[in-house]
RNA sequence: GCUGGAGUCGUGUAGUGGCAAUCACAGGAGACUGUAAAUCUCCCGCCGUAAGGCUCCGUAGGUUCGAGUCCUACCUCCAGCA
């Protein structure tokens, strides 16, 4: 894309902040943006700029000044902003779109890689973005415990900490209210048996995480020390890690809770968390105007309920978020459905995010209803485990049948992986329990995973978008018994 | 040659009178969707989809209602003594 349209602040020294040996900010951003106007001037006045170009620029900047003094804060527009470059079709949710952040743009639809620890798992930074991943998601519960937020402000923020340089996310840690909440040790998987009786499956007295109206108190999983997350305690580490889009907190239900138990959720948790969220964002980032501008994305939740969804995206869509998470579980017939109902009301014009979702049918359907990102820990942990993503569904590696296969993971693929090494290197390496292994299966499927994206971004443009759909998704399904509803 | 010890699933083991017999590894299959995950689940003597049947703890006998477990002999291995 061109880069320039990103406009001259990414090039200041300022966005450099908090970046160790960087320059010291000024306390606002208002006298910088005084600057850039008589900047502009003087170019006029030694005329290597046209009258009108002057004229725009200086435009732009009062632009700015305006807004930086409505919200005391820098400009969002340079800082953080989306704009959506092409839909599908006039009546259609799906789009293409570009993210820009202070760390970089990210062209949508796109796949973020997961990084929870401040690290893909198996995978250098190197490798990561060759792999073209153009983000990195990472999550507050866990950089909270460790190393804890205050050590990676210290260090410079999450993207210096890690070597990353590009765009960053941070989860909210609402998704460990359930993982170590109600569904401690159950299965979260999207078909749940609706019949099974919540507390039969994992003792109460297992849970690491107690949710109450005013925020979640956890059992830390590394030295069963108590803590506390509150919506503003989790926008202070999530503004202490720095991550250029940031979530709400917000309270992640299960699907077997009941549909009293997900009103009680909305409208006593997850609702006044985001707004408390909202305002502690806005106090942080008065607070800190050295920090790099962090968007913070609402969360919205309700379920499999229609009614709950929509309820929650007119809530939240009113609220003065930057973009949306779409959140909770949800089961792999409904989620088309769920995603519609949710983006059909939310601002067209802010970003939409779908948590934790990385099936390529469930990619495409999610696109398909606008959503513009995605996160899932799939691609990795299913790689060091020996899934390996192709054309024709998941591969396990390990199989016996691949022992002497002296073929790439995926015939024409063109990931490192695939054009350097054969199966049966790979089913070596698991067999004698080297991390290679799992470090060559990930680089393929978070390079398959992004391609699918990446291909589908393209299919909007060109117009192919459901050619490709019905053409990838019969291929993939074929050799399964069980093809999903879509 | 004598004395002592040991022989149990592909491997290393548990099991000293009571239901093919523990555990681990190896092997086979599967799962994994905002990561307590390089993890977890299942199978793993033979036949059978299963119910179930058959055969089993070096070999051959014996004691016993019942033996991997007790007794006798033999075979093999290990250690010590000659």
């Amino acid at each position: 894309m061109d880069r320039s349209l990103k406009g001259s602040f990414r090039s200041d020294q300022s966005f450099k902040l908090g970046v160790p040996g960087g320059v010291k900010p000024t306390s606002s951003f208002a006298p910088l943006l005084l600057l850039k106007v008589v900047k502009s001037l003087l170019l006029w006045k030694s005329k290597d700029f046209g009258f009108d170009k002057a004229k725009e620029r200086i435009g732009k900047y009062y632009l700015a000044i305006q807004r930086s003094k409505r919200y005391n804060r820098p400009s969002m527009h340079d800082l953080f902003s989306f704009t959506v470059q092409q839909k599908l079709s006039d009546d259609s949710l799906a789009r293409t779109g570009i993210i820009h952040t202070a760390h970089g743009d990210i062209q949508t639809p796109a796949f973020i890689v997961v990084g929870t620890k401040a690290a893909v798992k198996a995978m250098v930074p190197e490798q990561v973005k060759a792999v073209h991943a153009q983000a990195v998601l990472a999550n507050a519960y866990h950089l909270y415990l460790q190393p804890g937020h205050k050590l990676i402000e210290q260090a410079g923020g999450i993207g210096t900490f890690m070597n990353w340089d590009g765009p960053t996310f941070s989860d909210s840690g609402g998704f460990q209210v359930l993982s170590l909440g109600s569904g401690f040790k159950k299965v979260l998987a999207m078909e749940v048996d609706k019949s099974t009786v919540v507390d039969s499956i994992a003792p109460m007295k297992a849970r690491h995480a107690f949710v109450d109206n005013d925020g979640v108190t956890f059992k830390s999983h590394l030295d069963g020390s108590m803590h506390r997350f509150t919506p503003e305690h989790s926008m202070q580490v999530q503004h202490g890690i720095g991550a250029d889009i940031t979530f709400a907190f917000d309270e992640l239900t299960s699907l077997v809770d009941s549909y009293d138990y997900q009103v009680e959720s909305l409208n006593t948790r997850t609702h006044p968390w985001a707004e408390r969220s909202l305002a502690e964002v806005k106090r942080l980032r008065q607070e800190h105007p050295d920090r790099p501008y962090q968007a913070l994305f609402g969360v919205i939740q309700g379920a499999q309920y229609k009614d709950l969804r929509q309820q929650a995206a007119i809530f939240m869509g009113n609220l003065d978020f930057d973009g949306y998470g779409i959140g909770g579980a949800l089961e792999k017939s409904q989620m088309g459905e769920i995603i519609q109902w949710v983006n059909t009301i939310l601002p067209e014009n802010k970003p939409r995010h779908l948590l934790g979702i990385s099936e390529p049918d469930d990619i495409f359907v999610a696109i398909e209803n606008g959503v513009d990102t995605f996160d899932c820990v799939s691609p990795t942990r299913v790689a060091r485990n020996g899934a390996v993503y192709t054309y024709d569904g998941r591969v396990n590696i390990k199989g016996a049948k691949y022992k002497t296969d002296f073929t790439p993971l995926l015939e024409g693929c063109d990931c490192y992986t695939c054009t350097h090494y054969t199966r049966a290197y790979i089913q070596h390496l698991f067999r004698a329990k080297e991390t290679l292994a799992g470090t060559l299966v990930s680089i393929h499927n978070e390079y398959f995973i992004i391609k699918l994206v990446d291909d589908i971004r393209a299919s909007i443009i060109d117009g192919s978008f459901y050619e490709l759909k019905t053409s990838w998704l019969k291929r993939y399904y074929a050799k399964r018994t069980l093809i999903p509803k879509s």
